[in-house]
DNA sequence: GTAATAGTGTCTTTCAGACACTATCCT
DNA sequence: AGGATAGTGTCTGAAAGACACTATTAC
């Protein structure tokens, strides 16, 4: 058993909210309404709660849907952070999760969130400028070789687009030929039927959406791209 | 502020300790001293020590050492689990961590230590098979681009050796010039001067370490092996 | 010499990128 | 018609695997 007078330990859960704007990543920022660092842009989190939450998967989806109105489908653990200083009530134990959502989604929590570009980010409380780059490593690292990136697609949308979400994200160009073929590969998109992206004074574009398999889980190539 | 009544979240680590011995995966298990699940084998674990540990990493060592007697080079943080039934004392955290290490350094723990095929586990405690379970992804999805497996071989190793290791992580066999390539590519072994692994009834093979500087870190390769 | 494994040279196949071409829209 | 972007066919170069060959030991 813990000794009885031991300090219990704090356990909270904050999440890494990515989504594209002008074909750049941002990372959602909520204004900080009480101590520690009140007023304060700080990455979305709070308590665990363990009387309603399921696991911390659970206080994360409800720290976005309480804290910020919305609900990510893409909802992914990242890494814990811990330690006694991290937090200035204490030794603390911080659950992180990244979600990825495409930009409509965040405009019903407009008014309540601060996008700002992940390679423009202000002084931020806690480890939260660490827990982004954390976040940022692991969203470039797994979108080398995963359909990770659609989550920031809003469906449907054209091979051109995902493609430039893709080079966003990976900060560099990539031949649209074996973009193509990559994506054929993966086999996680289907065409919408007739359904074409009219209005450029060039060639309409096919619009696809993602297969219902793979809208939670992700589909990964052996190699790159 | 949390409601004062609520009632304390558990906060743990578990540590996967993974090691070679007759070319199979072993997980090292301890019977546990006390309840829940007394004498039953289960994972190295225990409390998170707000007073002595600096995070949770540090926890993981300090469990590997006080409940295994040994240290371990390579220890990752693997994922988090929590829930408020994968404990029966209640809601709880566990930040789980994965150690490779090579057989000899368990040698001096072996009267502690029990060691299990991980593709003939017995029932576990907690959720601690799932733990293993998503261990043996990581360390496998791991060693197709990484030098990861190396924290497995007692150095100093051969090449032969080491490609076995890899074939008994991956569980398939590797292109014998591949891997060298590979291995060449990555830049992470030196070959030790006029060292040569005697006895065999066959051309001797060249003995390699590890490079100071990936004795911590893990060399990537773009591509796979 | 023979058996056995270490280590290498080289051919073949597979895959990613470059390039050019066709397709289809808007003005 | 001309400009712009979508989409595809094909060539080329790089990298991975297959195979065969040499090297060096024990017996």
């Amino acid at each position: 058993m813990k000794d009885a007078d031991a300090p219990a330990i704090l356990c909270t859960v904050d999440v890494v909210l990515l989504t594209l704007q002008q074909g750049r990543l941002q990372a959602a920022l909520l204004r900080r309404d009480r101590a520690p660092f009140a007023g304060a842009l700080a990455l979305p989190g709070g308590y665990i709660h363990a009387q309603e939450d399921v696991d911390a998967h659970a206080s994360a989806a409800r720290v976005l849907r309480d804290k910020a109105g919305l609900q990510s489908p893409y909802l992914e653990q990242l890494a814990t952070f811990s330690g006694p200083v991290r937090d200035p009530r204490g030794w603390s134990v911080a659950v992180a999760y990244c979600a990825l959502v495409p930009p409509d989604v965040l405009l019903p929590a407009q008014d309540r969130i601060s996008l700002v570009d992940v390679n423009a980010l202000p002084p931020l409380p806690f480890d939260h400028r660490q827990i982004i780059d954390t976040a940022l490593q692991r969203v470039r690292s797994k979108s080398q070789y995963s359909s990770l990136p659609v989550h920031l697609c809003a469906e449907p949308f054209t091979l051109p687009q995902l493609q430039a979400v893709y080079e966003a994200v990976l900060g560099e160009p990539i031949n649209k030929v074996s973009f193509r073929r990559k994506v054929d590969e993966l086999a996680m998109l289907e065409a919408v039927p007739g359904a074409l992206q009219m209005g450029g004074a060039h060639r309409p574009a096919q619009l696809y959406r993602v297969r219902g398999a793979y809208r939670h889980a992700l589909s990964l190539s052996a190699r790159g791209l």
